[in-house]
DNA sequence: GTCTATGTTTCTCAATTTGAGAACTTCCCA
DNA sequence: TGGGAAGTTCTCAAATTGAGAAACATAGAC
């Protein structure tokens, strides 16, 4: 024992609260000569005597207030952990990976209920592409994260969060898609290479015999709808997003086919590592699901 | 052991810290074995995993996260109680008892060199007059007194604290012994029966074969100024408290012959018992004396 | 005074917990 | 395919803990 030891405190306590060994006994269910002992060790242990012995009676000295203090800190620190790790209600922090359109069309609202069910979980969001996501899920750098399809991920479970539909993006003035198939040809502007959406985009490119000019690379929403109603080329989103970052105005979307347009978010975590929090979060998406 | 214990704890913590079960025990000087089996008797008691085990790493686990954050505050507080406890510097609650007239005119200047000097020690004043003062000490309400002679304390530790001399306190019209003689022979203001200043005013009245009509018994030196001042009889305080409470003005004080004008306040404790905070409030005393 | 009720402390012994060391298992990497 | 690094399991000895009996102390009651 190199640390005092919980138990000693609270047979420390019981002694005080009760005003004796012998109560502190029975309120503890120990033996007399068991409370005598602990609590004479713990005075050895501290070097400091906790209790004026005299006339049978035990008063506390001044050191002994001191630790007495310290003890129902620290008993009740202990006792509120113990409660969270053994409550079966959902606590503590929860850390998710999230790609950006989903946390900026999709999570809001779903976050804001959970926090509301459950104040006692911390959310913390990390933003990131599908890959890098997925990667760290695999890390334990974060419990879950929402990702997009396509995605390769047979080690990990996996569950459907959302459908979203995606749309060419592209400057107000280009009327058909014809037209927007020569602006790619251009210039193409998408998140990094992780992301499915490029992916997605670039399928379609493909599919459509285009080779773009150049990759515009940006890091948000609000920067790519910036760069597409500038005229710069196009870009690819969910129409949630598009919605979300209040972009009806500035640039127009244009329909895909459905083989490219549908996609879905799922919410992906390692299989078997599954904690309250987490679990209470599928329940959420559940919730949202049937409404 | 019911409650979780800080050992279990530290092994836990310095596993998460150094990644690892090997360089736990190096750091902690024990074997791997038991490093491995103290944390695997954790995840059984708190029922559940703290640690992903996985091709001879650990992960933290999000329940192990949680636990995490109450080690962390566990332990740091048990080190902060057990280096309160053990250190040699004052800290924790310093409870005295004292007279009204040593916490008027004597304390201020003390108390407040004595906080700056060790302000971890909390301090609590409790006043009362001597008889009531002692009792408190032997009861370890207080943990020592300032009382003023005569008393008895034979079981109690004594060091001489402050030396006063009594006046007696008489209007302002009142301009020799003889007239304060007749006026007391009217009415007495003093302190409680238990007040020392009292019993030696009584002391005085009897020697001048003085027999008061009535005692006015008051709670504070300001009451009793300005009753004396209202010319309702006569009272006895230090000259120190005299001054303390700026009664020069509405009052007067008529000198008493020397045995009944010396006295001296003690500060008592109980045989044996001192501690740290104590010790340190006799040493800033001899501090004072000295000066 | 002595007795009794109520406490505390001490002692001994058995049960439990803990820690060391060696053997065993896995996985990774050259 | 054979080390090396890491975690786990097993066994045994040592330390700690808890129960119960007995000794010891004190304050009232008679």
């Amino acid at each position: 024992m190199r640390n005092i030891d919980i138990d000693s405190l609270e047979i420390f306590k019981a002694v005080v609260d009760c005003g004796g060994v012998t109560r502190a006994a029975v309120r503890l269910n120990r033996v007399q000569s068991n409370i005598t002992t602990r609590v004479k060790n713990l005075e050895e242990r501290l070097q400091v005597s906790l209790f004026h012995r005299e006339s049978g009676k035990l008063v506390l000295t001044a050191e002994g207030q001191k630790l007495l203090t310290y003890a129902e800190r620290l008993l009740r620190l202990s006792a509120e952990a113990e409660a969270a790790l053994m409550s079966r209600l959902p606590s503590g922090a929860l850390r998710i990976g999230t790609l950006e359109s989903t946390a900026a069309a999709r999570l809001p609202p779903l976050l804001s209920s959970y926090h509301e069910r459950y104040p006692e979980v911390r959310i913390e969001l990390v933003t990131g592409d599908t890959t890098s996501m997925i990667e760290r899920v695999r890390n334990f750098d974060v419990q879950a994260a929402f990702v997009s399809e396509p995605f390769r991920a047979d080690d990990l479970e996996t569950c459907l969060a959302f459908s979203e539909e995606l749309a060419l993006i592209a400057p107000k003035n280009v009327v058909s898609i014809t037209e927007a198939r020569k602006l790619a040809q251009r210039t193409v502007i998408a998140f990094a290479t992780g992301c499915s959406y490029r992916r997605i985009l670039e399928n379609w490119l493909s599919a459509s015999r285009i080779m773009p000019g150049r990759v515009l690379e940006l890091a948000s929403y609000h920067a790519i709808t910036a760069c597409v109603a500038a005229g710069s080329g196009i870009g690819i989103m969910p129409r949630s997003v598009l919605k979300a970052v209040n972009a009806g105005g500035q640039v127009q979307a244009l329909p895909l086919s459905p083989e490219f347009s549908q996609t879905r978010t799922h919410l992906v975590w390692r299989v078997g590592y599954s904690s309250l929090a987490l679990e209470a979060l599928q329940e959420e998406l559940r919730r949202f699901d049937s409404d």
